[in-house]
DNA sequence: CCGTATCCCGGGAGATACTG
DNA sequence: CAGTATCTCCCGGGATACGG
């Protein structure tokens, strides 16, 4: 039992996890349907590879739906499915921790800061 | 805006990544105070390297506190720092997202097993 | 008992070039 | 436009041995 409660939060991480899959997510989340070029604009760090790569396994998981239009030039569209409509409180869950996090940082900084101030005086 | 949003989840799964931190969590969330040994005996795949280097990590982003026992021979207990606790949502969060993906997944099994079934008759 | 120090390997991820 | 195909480098993480 303790593995499987374990192996729930390893299963949900293992979708979440890659380098680049919070940044597609957060794109696509709040931008809607976007074409791979799109994409490519909006994260101008990732290679293509890693983006088809990053891409493909969202889309495996059920995440995203990959659009593709027989035409040339080729023309393909991503988007979160209905599914992976289902990660936005897990989502802001995350969000809103990381954010409490970020401000227990700077607290922990301003208080080294105090103390550096005392020595120097 | 779009960059802070992103980083802050980031910064959540920075914490959480690394391949034995969920499980050393869920042992010491469950079980409260534990020594390096008795992790050890819980996790018996993890090395004591990567057990080391994962409980410092923790307690470096003050989520796992260490406390020493200055004696012979050594005694060194580990427990969630009260600031550590304030994860307790999150993983929660995380753990029902998971929970429901297992049985999305059980779904897409069972849908492809009546095809299957259907093919064969 | 609670760790470091070393050595080593596989795979994640970048750079670059090519294609339907 | 939307991808593959290669080649290469780096380092997370395992095995093993030693140290206070």
């Amino acid at each position: 039992m303790a593995d499987e409660n374990c192996s729930r939060v390893e299963t949900a991480l293992e979708i979440l996890v890659g380098k680049w899959k919070p940044v597609i997510l957060y794109q696509l989340f709040t931008n809607g349907t976007m074409r791979f070029s799109e994409l490519q604009r909006a994260l101008p760090d990732i290679t293509k590879k890693m983006l088809t790569s990053q891409l493909r396994e969202l889309e495996y998981h059920d995440i995203v739906h990959r659009k593709i239009y027989m035409q040339i030039p080729p023309k393909v569209e991503y988007s979160i499915t209905e599914y992976g409509m289902k990660m936005t409180p897990l989502l802001e869950a995350i969000n809103a921790w990381g954010t409490m996090h970020i401000q227990h940082l700077n607290e922990l900084y301003s208080e080294d800061r105090k103390l550096e101030d005392a020595e120097t005086k």
